[in-house]
DNA sequence: CTAGGGTTAG
């Protein structure tokens, strides 16, 4: 089997191509053909053979490595094409392996679909580089299951850890993190050998599934095979405990690294974002430049993300601020996130300045400015937005964007606009409805006090309903006056989450409203008995860009009542129900 | 031939 290593080792005569001249085959193939114009490459060869020029075979396959690797990987297959006409060459297992690996690079499967029955027809499939480029190619693709069907029909003994490594990876990028789960605990069973990056693999799959024990698994073995955990390793192991809600383990292995890149940094810090400790999460981003690293696009979408969330706007500015010094944002995640940051910080013009300035528009850009206009109380400015993103048809509207559409109807008090979109987001976009857009069409209906008819829409929903959407209704009972009905949803939001603490406080609110005191003496009391402890309220300030955390019922925060005051007035949305107890 | 982090959410 030919290897990349056996052509760089070969030396030959010099050699000559056109005009010009090489000393030795080496020096070619240490050419960094990429900074040259590619495409003048396969044509200076053509011309060479063309004229009867004989080349190395050695040579010929590094060139088609190389474009197979370059910037236009379809420069590999014309040129590969080239030879086999003119008789240059005939397809063996290593140059198909090359134009597999040039076709995985495409976007349309239809050429890799070709070289495929060409390989069946060579009867090559059993090589195993030829096959794991086969199944990379389909992955690549975007075609995971066809990867996979690959490797299920590979003859015995052809497929490798690679070969799995390919097909977890591919699973990953197609966004099915169970099947790549699923295909870890098969490629264990069937007891073949597991390597570094199966383990790395299978660590990105425990942490966007929420599997802590697969992951905990991962990373014993990881530490009892010795394996040293490399910038990669450690990125996934922090990026894993981090998804699964464990961030003191995530900050463990952090610290713990022998040497850090930015992306074991940008993981943790994401990490605390995910988490909700925004503060933390802009701490870290402190130490990050303190300990000189330098940040990227994906640390400043991250910590805008976290400035965001806690209302921040000088440290969201400073941050904006530093990107324009470093040179950094240009990317559009950083510009997505930095309109959230404005709006969220109710900075809506900023925000819109922003929008507008975008050459390029993603999905992310569009939901986050509707959703940005929508809290910020300016209904109507969101759904004339949507209404210019369905006009200018380049990008299409998700979930999220629903949800942003749905809300801005909902706080506008907009019904019949409401039923509409949502009708329309299954009709014309084929988006099924999930539980969140369910809860905003029965806010919907709840805001509006028509109680009855957000009970029917309760009813006819083809989910079983969640809190959210209880909570909803029983707010709306509470608008109404509807004290009888609201028990009910009470009592169906305790019987949903018995443990929690919101049910109980909800219904003996309700009892409260009747002067029910022995009930809710009762409740009370039970709540004691369960040793019932509520998640404190959180909330954060800004003054004088410093950022201030506390929670409700802090005793050590002298202001806490005075602030929670001031919070009452800037931002409804900060006032956590538990608060109001 | 395989590998890590990032933006929107009732």
């Amino acid at each position: 089997m030919s290897t990349t290593s056996q052509i760089s080792v070969e030396k030959s005569k010099p050699f000559s191509i056109a005009k010009r001249s090489f000393p030795e085959n080496k020096c070619i193939l240490s050419i960094p053909i990429p900074r040259l114009s590619q495409c003048h490459i396969p044509l200076l060869l053509s011309r060479a053979i063309v004229s009867g020029l004989f080349l190395k075979l050695p040579l010929v396959h590094s060139v088609l490595r190389s474009l197979s690797l370059g910037p236009v990987p379809s420069l590999s297959l014309s040129f590969l094409s080239l030879l086999r006409h003119s008789g240059y060459l005939t397809l063996d297992n290593y140059s198909l392996n090359i134009a597999l690996s040039a076709t995985a690079r495409l976007p349309s499967v239809s050429v890799g679909a070709q070289l495929h029955s060409l390989t069946v027809k060579l009867g090559l499939v059993s090589d195993t580089f030829v096959l794991n480029s086969l199944i990379n190619m389909y992955s690549s693709c975007s075609y995971p299951t066809t990867a996979r069907l690959v490797l299920d029909s590979a003859p015995q003994g052809a497929c490798d850890t690679v070969s799995w490594n390919t097909i977890i990876a591919g699973y990953l990028r197609g966004g099915m993190p169970n099947k790549a789960l699923q295909a870890f605990g098969q490629m264990a069973k069937e007891q073949v050998r597991l390597d570094d990056v199966t383990l790395l693999n299978a660590l990105v799959a425990s942490g966007r599934t929420g599997t802590v024990m697969v992951g905990r698994l991962c990373h014993a073995l990881v530490i009892l095979n010795g394996i040293q955990i490399s910038s990669y390793m450690g990125s996934s192991l922090i990026s894993m405990y981090a998804k699964c809600g464990l961030a003191e383990n995530a900050r463990k292995v952090f610290d713990g690294m022998y040497e850090r890149n930015v992306v074991c940094w940008t993981s943790m810090i994401s990490g605390y974002t995910q988490l909700g400790s925004f503060k933390e999460a802009v701490e870290l981003f402190r130490d990050m430049q303190i300990s000189g690293m330098k940040a990227d696009d994906a640390t400043i979408a991250t910590v805008v993300s976290s400035c965001a969330q806690m209302g921040a706007l000088d440290l969201g500015r400073y941050v904006h601020a530093y990107c324009d010094v470093h040179g950094l944002g240009k990317e559009l995640a950083v510009k997505n996130s930095l309109i959230d940051m404005y709006s969220k910080c109710g900075d809506i013009k900023k925000a819109y300045e922003i929008f507008c300035g975008l050459t390029k528009r993603d999905v992310f850009s569009w939901t986050t400015m509707i959703m940005g206009f929508a809290v910020n109380g300016l209904c109507g400015q969101a759904l004339d937005l949507f209404a210019q993103m369905e006009e200018e048809g380049e990008v299409m509207p998700n979930e999220v964007t629903f949800l942003g559409v749905l809300t801005s109807c909902s706080h506008g008090g907009l019904i019949e606009q409401g039923y509409h979109h949502f009708q329309r987001m299954s009709m014309v976009y084929n988006l099924a409805p999930r539980i969140e857009h369910y809860g905003c069409m029965v806010d919907l209906l709840g805001r509006a006090k028509l109680l009855a008819l957000a009970e029917q829409f309760i009813k006819e929903m083809p989910i079983a309903p969640d809190v959210v959407v209880w909570r909803s209704l029983l707010f709306a009972c509470r608008a109404c006056g509807e004290v009888g009905y609201a028990e009910y949803v009470a009592e169906r939001i305790l019987e949903l989450e018995p443990k929690k603490f919101e049910g109980h406080v909800l219904l003996s609110n309700v009892y409260a409203t009747t002067s029910r005191w022995v009930d809710v003496n009762k409740l009370r009391t039970s709540m004691d008995g369960n040793r019932m402890s509520k998640q404190p309220g959180c909330s954060f300030i800004e003054v004088d860009g410093c950022v201030h955390e506390f929670f409700a019922g802090d005793e050590s925060h002298v202001e806490t009542e005075a602030i929670y005051n001031i919070l009452l007035g800037i931002n409804e949305l900060l006032v956590a129900e538990s608060l109001l107890i």
